[in-house]
RNA sequence: GGACGGUUGGCGCAGUUGGUAGCGCACCACUUUGACAUAGUGGGGGUCACUGGUUCGAAUCCAGUACCGUCCA
């Protein structure tokens, strides 16, 4: 199928097209499920249907294919799970906006507009557009998936709402309702005025807001003066029901069990003691308002008093009794106004300070939250979290990294019951059903037909729909068809790891845990990995609504997916929990793939023909046992990182190899090489086993460049039948190339090489004209190796004519010189430019070492460092100190030659 | 308020068990030689946030402070 190598710079987009097409095209995703095979499973956590991807999602998706691919390399059978959740407060607010909009447009003639609500069509009608939506819409996260080139197991695309899902999620309330862990509940919950929503605790985004403390007076009916309470919130006060000091607070004793005038209405309430109250807060009385928030709610109910509602669901002040004619109807905070100004001029309020607290927020829409009156379903919490506790203390479960193990159990020890209805249309409704005859209730899997107990048929169902977080919970089993024992379940759970964002570790990742205990009797995954959060460049949070957000499908085009997967992979999960997003990366990465592609051409060029075949070892040169020494060192640690979920390192190490070793320095020399290999020439297959093996290391993290490149290479006989570099095996090191003497004569060589090139560029030897360079030493093996690799010498120095001389020879007339180990480096001066430029330079140079010097003769006549240091470390300052000396001498003779010039 | 993470050359980051700092970008100079100028070669640049302690020796270990960020209340 291949057509000619593209010449010219690497073109990401044409390539990436068309392997996803081939990928798609060839069914490789499909799921295998081979008996004799190890597993890997990993269940993506689903993004939501009314999502983008953003950097979260590109980052997560990244880190998990590595794993995928890299897995599926290694002889894995593997399933990574796709999806969607169906994200009720978002996708419905989202639908009637759009609802909304229709209406507005078709009623633009009309005089006065009406504002469209869901209620407008009712339930049913609602429920049908939301769907209309998702059919058009909800796949959009999904495709942009595609140009990261993630490997999900693509036939397996759950939604939350799939009818298996649904089962799922029914039979787990059913059977939590029956065991009695589901009540329902009057309290006071987080509620938006908005969203028109009851709230978890977890979805209230607590952010710090500049307020006031307002000290207001209630006076005692008595007429034996005023207690001062300390408020945020004096709009509240009509639904106050008493005041609260605490009980051993001196100031307040006296008036326990007294009566004060509310402010405004004159409505008397009981002042009462209470441990709650906070002595040193504000004036250390409290007003207690049960039906707008929640610790006054536990207060109230202690002191078992009324809960008079005085703000609506709206936000607005209720129109009754008990608030003033002025207010009713008026939304919250211009009665916080309102409210100071009567209090003003009625001479009530004391005080007013600035003051910031936090403030909670609903995560979906940012409006204020208030604490609202309301019945909920909840889930009662503390029989689940032990079991999902002690999973986490035994590290069946672990977190990577394991510092994120205390947020979770943090969280889980003062854990409390959880609201998991919501007043919402889109979503799982609540399968309760309570009889209109008998009035029973009870929680049926599906919709029944009679009541259970009555066998009466007029049943009425619950109003609210479920958290959709309370679905989401069950993500890892449901998808592969629990309650069925599906073979896949049996195959595939549990799954070994789930990769996410560390905000989500209570939110999803702890519910996902106890679900899976209560309901499976297992965990859900081995480990947790938990990547960095990718911030702007200036260290904030990208979100869409400040508009800060970078778009990675924009970087894919501008840079490539495999430079942007570079990247992802590149930060890993042990470094920093935040990222800042830098588009100078991604150049660098892109440059990356290009030098990739670029040596690929070369190796390519040179494989016209070539039959794969194995390294005869006993015909290698030095350079070829020096680089496949380093690559087998790379593949090493290459594993080893990957164990340990380094990606940064694998990263790191495939970078470095490729760049300093396989392009600058052994490419280099194989050019020479091929140019005179003959029959026995290993050349060509050092450079196949090499650049064929590096396409597969590299694979999992570059999937488009490596299939492209590999796609060209030719293949050995067990290579043959594959025809995706994805199934082929993941490189592993060979110990037969280890070879450590090679690499220590590589390094000297290599800074001879290095010597000659710094003299040149010191002394302004022009880069065109090729310089005569002089080698003296006494060292038998360094004139050897030097001998041997003349040739790479001259070529990579470019220097026209070696000679190797004795320790004491010297090239005719003034020569500089540089000292290697036991060889002096010398370059006749004859083309010497600049005196004053090289005089500068070689001051600048002395003066470094001279400090070198200083730093080093302090520690040696440190008489405790001699005399406690081990003895090796003192050897090494000794034999540092001996070199810098020698480096000194040699800069100051060439001073000296420059100075008789 | 509690917990966690970060602070290393202009910018982004590495620094394994403590022995006196590396990489990429940017910068300066040289080079368009047949894989690559999205390149090659050489070079300059850091008292490792601050204070104190442990140690012969601290970017590295301990304590505290400051600033930035995140999570939980």
């Amino acid at each position: 199928m291949q057509e000619e190598l593209k010449s010219g710079p690497y073109a990401p987009k044409e390539i990436e097209a068309k392997w996803t097409k081939y990928w798609f095209d060839s069914y490789v995703f499909e799921l295998e499920m081979d008996p004799d095979k190890p597993r890997f499973s990993v269940a993506l956590p689903p993004p939501n249907i009314t999502g983008n991807l953003h950097m979260g999602h590109a980052l997560n998706g990244t880190l998990q294919d590595v794993l995928i691919r890299l897995k599926r390399m290694q002889g894995y059978n593997v399933l990574w799970q796709p999806g969607t959740d169906h994200a009720g407060i978002s996708t419905q607010m989202v639908v009637e906006r759009q609802l909304r909009k229709e209406h507005d447009e078709k009623q633009k003639t009309a005089e006065k507009k009406k504002t469209f609500s869901r209620h407008d069509m009712g339930r049913e009608a609602f429920i049908e557009q939301v769907w209309k939506w998702r059919k058009q819409y909800g796949d959009q996260i999904m495709t942009q998936y595609k140009r990261l080139g993630v490997s999900f197991t693509w036939d397996r695309v759950a939604f939350t709402m799939d009818e298996e899902y649904v089962n799922a999620i029914y039979r787990v309330f059913v059977t939590l309702y029956n065991d009695g862990l589901i009540y329902r509940g009057h309290r006071v919950t987080n509620w938006c005025p908005r969203c028109l929503t009851s709230l978890s605790d977890l979805e209230v985004e607590h952010k710090d807001s500049k307020g006031f403390l307002y000290h207001i007076k209630y006076k005692l009916t008595d007429g034996s003066g005023h207690i001062t309470i300390a408020t945020t919130r004096p709009e509240s006060i009509f639904g106050d029901v008493a005041v609260a000091v605490h009980p051993e607070d001196d100031r307040y004793k006296k008036f326990v069990g007294k009566k004060v005038k509310l402010p405004l209405t004159q409505r008397e309430i009981p002042v009462i003691a209470d441990q709650y109250v906070d002595r040193e807060f504000g004036t250390g009385a409290l007003k207690i308002t049960p039906a707008h928030d929640a610790n006054d709610w536990e207060v109230g109910q202690r002191h078992k008093l009324e809960s008079p509602v005085a703000i609506d669901e709206h936000g607005k002040l209720m129109r009754n009794e008990l608030v003033p004619e002025q207010f009713q109807g008026l939304d919250r905070f211009k009665v916080r106004e309102a409210v100071e100004k009567e209090l003003v001029e009625a001479e009530l309020l004391e005080e007013k300070k600035d003051y910031t607290h936090g403030v909670g927020h609903c995560e979906r829409c940012a409006t204020v939250i208030e604490p609202y009156l309301s019945e909920q379903w909840y889930l009662k919490m503390k029989e689940l979290a032990e079991p999902a506790m002690k999973a986490v203390e035994e590290d069946r479960v672990q977190f990577i990294p394991n510092r994120y193990a205390a947020t979770y159990l943090d969280w889980m020890r003062n854990i409390r019951d959880w609201n998991i209805s919501r007043q919402l249309w889109w979503g799982h409704r609540i399968p309760v059903w309570t009889c209109k005859s008998c009035e029973h209730e009870a929680a049926y899997e599906s919709v029944p037909e009679a009541c259970e107990k009555c066998t009466s048929k007029e049943l009425s169902q619950d109003e609210d729909v479920l958290d959709t977080w309370f679905s989401s919970a069950l993500w890892p089993f449901a998808t592969l068809g629990w309650p069925e024992q599906t073979r896949e379940m049996k195959f595939f759970y549990p799954t070994t790891v789930l990769s996410t964002a560390r905000e989500i570790i209570n939110l999803w990742v702890a519910r996902m845990i106890f679900m899976s205990l209560r309901f499976l009797g297992t965990i859900p995954f081995k480990h947790v990995l938990i990547h960095p959060v990718i911030q702007t460049h200036d260290g904030k949070r990208m979100s869409k609504s400040k508009g800060n957000a970078i778009d990675p499908i924009d970087m894919i085009e501008k840079y490539g997916a495999d430079a942007n997967r570079f990247w992802f992979a590149s930060m890993g999960v042990k470094g920093d929990q935040d990222v800042r997003f830098r588009e100078e990366k991604l150049e660098e990465y892109k440059r990356f793939v290009n030098k990739l592609w670029n040596a690929g051409k070369l190796v390519l060029a040179n494989l016209e023909g070539y039959q794969p075949r194995g390294v005869e070892q006993d015909q290698l040169t030095l350079a070829d046992r020096w680089i496949l020494d380093r690559y087998n060192s790379l593949l090493d640690k290459l594993q080893n990182s990957f164990n340990n979920y380094d990606f940064d390192d694998v990263a790191r190490d495939l970078y470095e190899f490729i760049w300093d070793y396989f392009c600058d320095w052994y490419l280099e020399i194989a050019k020479i090489q091929l140019a005179k290999d003959g029959e026995g020439g290993q050349t060509r297959t050092v450079l196949y086993t090499i650049f064929e093996g590096l396409m597969r290391a590299l694979h999992p993290i570059m999937p488009f460049v490596t299939e492209e490149l590999w796609s060209y290479l030719p293949k050995s006989a067990s290579f043959k039948e594959i025809d995706s570099i994805m199934f082929a095996p993941y490189p592993r090191g060979d110990n037969r190339f280890q070879d450590k003497k090679a690499n220590e004569k590589m390094s000297y060589l290599i800074k001879v090489i290095r010597s000659i090139r710094n003299i040149r560029q010191t002394f302004d030897v022009p880069a065109r004209t090729e310089a005569d360079v002089f080698l003296a030493m006494n060292n038998d093996q360094e004139k050897e190796l030097l001998t041997d690799n003349l040739e790479a010498v001259k070529r990579l120095a470019n220097a026209s004519l070696v000679t190797i001389g004795k320790g004491d020879d010297k090239p005719q007339g003034k020569a500089a010189f540089a000292i290697v180990s036991d060889t002096t480096v010398f370059i006749p001066l004859e083309k010497l430019i600049d005196v004053a430029k090289t005089r500068e330079k070689l001051m600048q140079r002395l003066t470094a070492k001279e400090k070198e010097r200083d730093r080093v003769n302090d520690t040696l006549s440190n008489e405790n460092f001699r005399a406690r240091a081990p003895k090796e470390k003192v050897e090494e300052q000794e034999a540092s100190l001996a070199e810098v000396m020698k480096h000194i001498e040699s800069i100051n003779a060439q001073l000296e030659i420059l100075q008789s010039t």
